[in-house]
DNA sequence: GTGGTGACTGCCA
DNA sequence: ATGGCAGCCACCA
């Protein structure tokens, strides 16, 4: 399909294919340099969306710190420790077991 | 049209 | 290890 000419989309998109008990960067759904807009198009959900925002952390695998409020910030990690995602003592997400690797360029061609 | 803001990242001290 | 700075782009007032 088409790249969409829509931004949002085109995250969401990326976003939409990550496999259950697997989280994505902000800057392996978008392009470097741009991850503020993956952060930015998340924000715009707020979780009334069928997409699974919850599988996205920062390139630290952690929670990020929204602007406001920790209640979605405990919600995320609820629904991530709900599909076999751990956490360390840390509060972190040990990336190199659950980190998600597209096998095919297609997987993330919607934004790249 | 202009300017401020933000669920970020990578580099450097 | 932590903390600060710059670059980045779309949205909203």
């Amino acid at each position: 399909m088409p790249p969409s000419p829509d931004t949002y989309q085109a995250i969401y998109a990326v976003i939409a294919r990550i496999p259950e008990g697997s989280v994505a960067t902000y800057g392996q759904v978008a392009v470097p340099g741009r991850a503020r807009l993956v952060g930015y198009a998340l924000s715009a959900l707020a979780g009334r969306s069928a997409i699974p925002w919850h599988r996205v952390v920062n390139a630290q695998g952690r929670i990020s710190p929204r602007s406001c409020g920790s209640d979605a910030g405990l919600e995320q990690r609820l629904r991530l420790e709900h599909e076999g995602i751990s956490f360390d003592a840390s509060g972190r997400i040990p990336l190199e077991r659950f980190l998600w690797r597209p096998q095919f360029a297609e997987e993330n061609q919607g934004y790249f």
